[in-house]
DNA sequence: TCGCCTCGAGTTCC
DNA sequence: CTCGAGGCGA
């Protein structure tokens, strides 16, 4: 990451990190009132210990690592959970986006092409998720949004943000600034015991500049008062209003925030006793009489001609607008067709961003590095002269793979258009230079770490490196994956420890990490850690001894198990244990069998076996590790025989999952196949305990009940049924079998209603379902 | 078999 | 976030 720069740019950023590191220290230590976060904090850190680790030379005499202390790291704001997850946004950039997404919600709610869906609009503006929990209409908690299911206690900094009422006040509208348009609502709104208003945290694009110059003038004082040469480039002023909204909200002392010209708009709301109204609108519309400010110009709309019409006449008013919005949200009116809409993953189905094309930038591509991830996929990632795009410096952008690379024909050295997509992830958009004098940049047919071959699967875009296990790049991507946050989460082993304990030789497999401990001696000898900070991360290892079973799952990096898998396997199978066995027996299903055995004779490069032979060292070293790829590298002991009918019923209760199909039930069998992945999961097995996964659900006379849906439903779509069967603790499964106990069959169901008879199951129709829903509320 | 949708995997900035 | 690919309905 760092072999690229210059020795010049490396010295400048070693001397602005270590000014902005003393900064936060301070900040954190004397005045207790940090700016950023500990994750930006250590971010920071990290960054500056890679330089001094690429320029040993360069290590400066005010080098963060030789103040004492320095690395503390604590949470400055307690954590949150919210009762109701707070969802992000679906994204739409063109007009084709928006009417496939109010095409999609007539589907669902099986409504016909031209039915008239009301939706609301509103402003995206760019500011910080919070959400304002009122009881009997007093602000009693307010908390960002975080990740979306924990966010940070902000309580004492929101009532320090005059558009944010302590009280809601029944029936009257506040000030000028609350709802500026549409219908005043009728006084005498009662409010509800339990109300959470949800909205955005923002700065006025003046109020920022005005920050800005004033954390300016500030300095100088300071700098005067203390008889020191004053040095703009000391200050840290914000970057976009954005950071600056954040950065005020998210202080440990809430009289900094005090100071600071926060605002506030209501957009939803999240867990109540009561919804004033039958709309988003209505909803909307009593908050603003509340005397809680909401988004100037919520409309209601029923076309898509007048979306997009909307859309664009605020588009062009965007610069002249008073704060920064990057966009326009719809929403579905009416909150009966909210709810049946429901969510996928993170998202409403029943709204979406229309975002503002993105903002861009020229810059030029200095140089392609080549990164190996945990999969040993090459992904080549363009260095670029810094440049800012949005509101932030951005210097690294992905090519993504070898085909995206001549697709740009992009080369070292040459001129590009880049943007940050969906405001995030820096893209290139196209090459300005086409200079075909210069050297086309050659993509590596060998792995840039361990040397093994790196070649693409046919038919595949990917170029992967065939170390396997052998290569360093992928056995250390794999446990940073499996502590990462989304995995086990152990807090406090990064990046940079993983590192060094693989060095150490403390750490090769997960189950290492358990075993931590008994080097507490030896980590404390080493430079960089102090008592305390070895403490912290045994503890954190130890608070994972009872996993979340699917998370363990998940962290162990199956081909084609990511969370939603892994859950959906755990659901079913309950226990790793079970899962096991099953998966172990499936390997003597027909399927696996002949698949197994066409997939030698074909030998179309399963990889790992190939490269094995390319790179005969560190074969034996590599045994502890995990082969996730599958059991090429293993003698198939069992030979040829032993397909079972067993087998078949196992394969078959993997694939009858829904979402699961035979790529997961190979990638599971696959995985169970190989010695050294029943060594590794054992040995993990023997270090944790993972409780019995339970999901729960409500009562109902279908829970635990396997159901298949079948013909075309008449008051809703399949969908939103399957989902309703999930609420209600039933299992949705898409094909009828000997495991069904239910069969909801609208018009024109054929085979699957035939086979349910046969097999004697009960078949109801979509009337007696919807009963069955109403029964369990 | 085709086309849609969801999931997995890799990634950037602070 | 984006892309490719697996899963599944039609």
């Amino acid at each position: 990451m760092t072999e690229n720069l210059s020795e010049a740019d490396a010295a400048n950023e070693l001397m602005r990190l270590a000014r902005k590191i003393a900064k936060h220290n301070k900040l954190y230590h004397a005045e207790d009132s940090p700016e950023i976060s500990d994750a930006d904090y250590d971010a920071l850190v990290r960054r500056n210990n890679a330089l001094e680790e690429a320029f040993p030379h360069l290590v400066r005499d005010d080098s963060p690592n030789k103040l004492v202390g320095a690395a503390v790291a604590a949470s400055p704001l307690s954590k949150v959970k919210h009762e109701q997850r707070m969802m992000s946004l679906d994204n739409g950039f063109s007009d084709e986006d928006i009417a496939e997404w109010l095409a999609r919600v007539r589907r669902f709610l099986n409504l016909p092409e031209d039915a008239p869906v009301a939706v609301t609009a509103e402003d995206k503006i760019d500011g910080l998720s919070c959400s304002l929990r009122y009881e009997k209409g007093e602000l009693v908690l307010a908390a960002t949004r975080g990740d979306g299911q924990v966010g940070e206690d902000v309580t004492a900094n929101v009532r320090m943000i005059g558009d944010i009422p302590q009280m809601l006040c029944p029936g009257g509208g506040r000030g000028p600034e609350s709802l500026s348009t549409g219908p005043r609502p009728s006084p005498g709104n009662n409010i509800p015991d339990l109300f959470e208003i949800r909205g955005e945290v923002y700065m006025a694009k003046a109020d920022f500049a005005g920050l800005n110059e004033r954390l300016m003038d500030e300095g100088r004082t300071d700098a005067a008062a203390k008889g020191v040469e004053f040095d703009p480039e000391k200050i840290r002023q914000f970057a976009n209003p954005r950071n600056a909204a954040a950065g005020s909200l998210r202080q440990k002392d809430a009289n900094i925030t005090a100071k600071r010209p926060l605002k506030f708009w209501a957009h939803g709301w999240g867990v109540h006793s009561d919804l004033p109204g039958e709309t988003a609108l209505d909803v909307m519309e009593a908050i603003a009489s509340w005397g809680v400010p909401v988004s100037p110009l919520v409309r209601r709309m029923d076309s898509l001609e007048e979306m997009l019409g909307h859309y664009r006449h605020i588009e062009a008013e965007r610069a002249e607008m008073p704060y920064d919005i990057d966009g326009v949200v719809y929403k579905v009116d009416r909150l009966d067709w909210q709810q049946r809409l429901g969510f996928v993953a993170k998202a409403p189905r029943w709204a979406i961003a229309h975002k503002f094309p993105a903002e861009q930038a020229q810059t030029t591509l200095e140089s392609i590095d080549i990164q190996v991830g945990r999969t040993g996929k090459l992904t080549p990632v363009g260095r670029l002269t810094p440049v800012t795009v949005g509101g932030v410096v951005v210097s690294n952008v992905t090519l993504h793979n070898r085909d995206e690379i001549g697709r740009l024909g992009v080369r070292p050295g040459d001129r590009v258009v880049i943007q940050r997509a969906g405001d995030v992830i820096p893209q290139v958009v196209e090459n300005l230079t086409r200079d075909e004098q210069r050297e086309p940049f050659h993509f590596p047919d060998h792995c840039p770490i361990c040397d093994s071959e790196a070649v693409a699967e046919e038919g595949e875009v990917d170029v992967r490196c065939t170390g396997g296990l052998i290569c360093p790049a992928q056995r250390f991507q794999r446990l940073v994956h499996f502590v990462s946050r989304v995995a086990l989460d152990i807090d406090g082993l990064g990046e940079k420890s993983i590192a060094e304990f693989i060095a150490a030789g403390w750490l090769e497999s997960p189950a290492d990490i358990f075993r931590l401990h008994q080097h507490r001696a030896e980590i404390l000898a080493r430079e960089g850690w102090q008592e305390k900070s070895v403490d912290n991360l045994l503890a954190a290892v130890e608070k994972k001894r009872q996993p979340d079973a699917a998370r363990l799952l998940f962290g162990l990096g199956i081909r084609h198990i990511g969370t939603v898998t892994a859950r959906d396997l755990l659901k079913n199978f309950t226990t790793l244990k079970r899962l096991r066995e099953v998966a172990e027996l499936a390997q003597e299903s027909e399927i696996y069998r002949s698949s197994r055995a066409q997939s030698r004779d074909g030998d179309a490069g399963q990889g790992v076996s190939t490269s094995l032979d390319t790179n005969g060292e560190g074969v034996a070293s590599a045994s502890t590790s995990l082969d996730t790829n599958g059991g090429d590298t293993a003698p198939d002991t069992n030979g040829e025989g032993g397909a079972s009918p067993e087998g078949d019923v196992a394969w078959a209760e993997i694939t009858s999952i829904d979402g699961v199909g035979p790529a997961v039930a190979q990638a599971l069998a696959d995985f169970f196949h190989e010695p050294h992945n029943r060594e590794v999961w054992e040995d993990l097995l023997s270090e944790v305990s993972p409780p019995d996964y339970i999901v729960e659900t409500r009562d109902s006379a279908v829970s635990g009940k396997t159901i298949v849906f079948t013909g075309k439903l008449e008051t809703m779509s399949r969908d939103e049924a399957k989902a309703q069967a999930e609420a209600l603790g039933a299992k949705a499964s898409g094909s009828v079998s000997a495991k069904t106990d239910l069969v909801v069959a609208g018009p024109g169901a054929g085979s699957k209603a035939k086979k349910a008879a046969e097999l004697g199951i009960e078949v109801i129709d979509e009337a007696a379902w919807a009963e069955i829903v109403a029964a369990a509320g």
